[in-house]
DNA sequence: GTGGCATGAATTGGATCCAATAACAACCTA
DNA sequence: TAGGTTGTTATTGGATCCAATTCATGCCAC
């Protein structure tokens, strides 16, 4: 979040409120964005709007048709089980590029996070905090390109991860702590090949229980 | 190449203009796109030229630094590793999804390509047959993010491909052609996990000789 | 002679205006 | 009454003009 996209530009202002917009749910999935509306909004003219929604639309977050505007992807099922089935194969690479970088401060950093959600929090904050949790085991990799596509993979099913948790409410938080502390665990013992596997594990689980629940996908219509 | 992206538009058109000439090396990595030389070289004025940088910086063809206009990536060794360790983890997982959705004709489409790359060919002409031959065993996969990352990855490596290519020249065909026989072996057993293994073994024996040639990295300046 | 600074040109970013395309509705016809 | 058609409106795409930022050049001081 605080990295250099601050860019003084306005593209980039507009971009960045946008996408606030869409991981939160203040824009849903489906929904319409006209250039017009956003302009008046945020402020400035249409042309800024027009590269705001190309930026996003490079994230995943919406998908632009010619003459007919953008608008949040409303993914089905199979798109979002395929879009975790990446997750599994590609963040598992982040963290093994990243172990060898992470500083004793940094395994800190992710224990404090970890301790913060044990705490208890409600949905909006673990979700927040499983997000810093994770991106915080990343923070030794350098590849931008790796993390950019794993950014884009949290950004496409941030609102079906959030669609689930309301579902649910926290009664797997038990399960996650104890995979989080098992990834930690390998993490501390610079075990890079049990903490890939740990992270695999965690993906995937997540990713059997988000399909056994298609009442997510369905349309609020 | 011949999806939906056809788009009416202008921008669009410049696009797939500037794409070619990135991919076919006329524009190198490092070279500075000014939007008023696009302008007058594809026609149109700078406003279409700035969304289709847009576009291609979301393929990861250009990069847009806020002031400082775009400019072809220039990639260190490292970061080339990276994208192809990111290809072992994707490209595998894209060809399962494909595989059940595979017809004979597409088998026979798959080996046709192969047969002609066997005929022998210069190395142009091996670069198209190639990325033909591996996206032709992805079309079953109907997962628009997953082959839209899988696209990306080839297009950001594809100027190091032909760097690697034209310096050893076509040596590597015997072993290439193994292993591209091997695959389409496993393809027409519908063997889904001896392909994902021939695939990985092939991306990653690429990788390992790419680190092994750093003067391909040599700026021409 | 070298380093810092200021001024100029070149290039990108943004605003406004106009054209083209697509969604919508009312109308006419069968 | 239903379906197609045509005209209107709303929205996006493109062109031109102006402002802001950056880079380069040359000058001056030390």
């Amino acid at each position: 979040m605080s990295d250099a996209s601050t860019e003084s530009a306005a593209s980039s202002r507009i971009a960045q409120a946008l996408r606030d917009d869409i991981l939160n749910g203040s824009i849903a999935p489906g929904q319409r964005l006209r250039q017009e509306d956003i302009a008046e909004r945020l402020g400035g003219s249409r042309l800024p709007v027009r590269e705001a929604l190309r930026i996003l639309a490079a994230e995943g977050l919406v998908q632009i048709e010619p003459n007919k505007g953008a608008r949040v992807p409303l993914l089905d099922p199979g798109e979002v089980e395929t879009l975790y089935r990446m997750r599994e194969r590609l963040e598992p690479l982040a963290l093994s590029e990243s172990m060898a970088n992470l500083s004793s401060a940094d395994l800190a950093e992710i224990s404090e996070i970890q301790r913060r959600i044990e705490q208890g929090v409600d949905v909006t904050e673990f979700l927040i905090l499983d997000r810093e949790f994770h991106m915080a085991t990343y923070t030794g990799c350098s590849d931008e390109h790796l993390m950019l596509s794993v950014v884009r993979l949290w950004n496409s099913t941030q609102h079906y991860r959030r669609a689930f948790m309301s579902l649910t409410g926290s009664g797997r938080a038990q399960i996650v702590n104890a995979e989080h502390r098992l990834l930690m665990e390998a993490l501390e013992r610079r075990d890079t090949e049990d903490a890939e596997l740990y992270l695999l594990g965690h993906i995937r689980r997540t990713r059997k229980e988000l399909v056994r629940h298609p009442e997510i996908f369905s349309t609020g219509s």
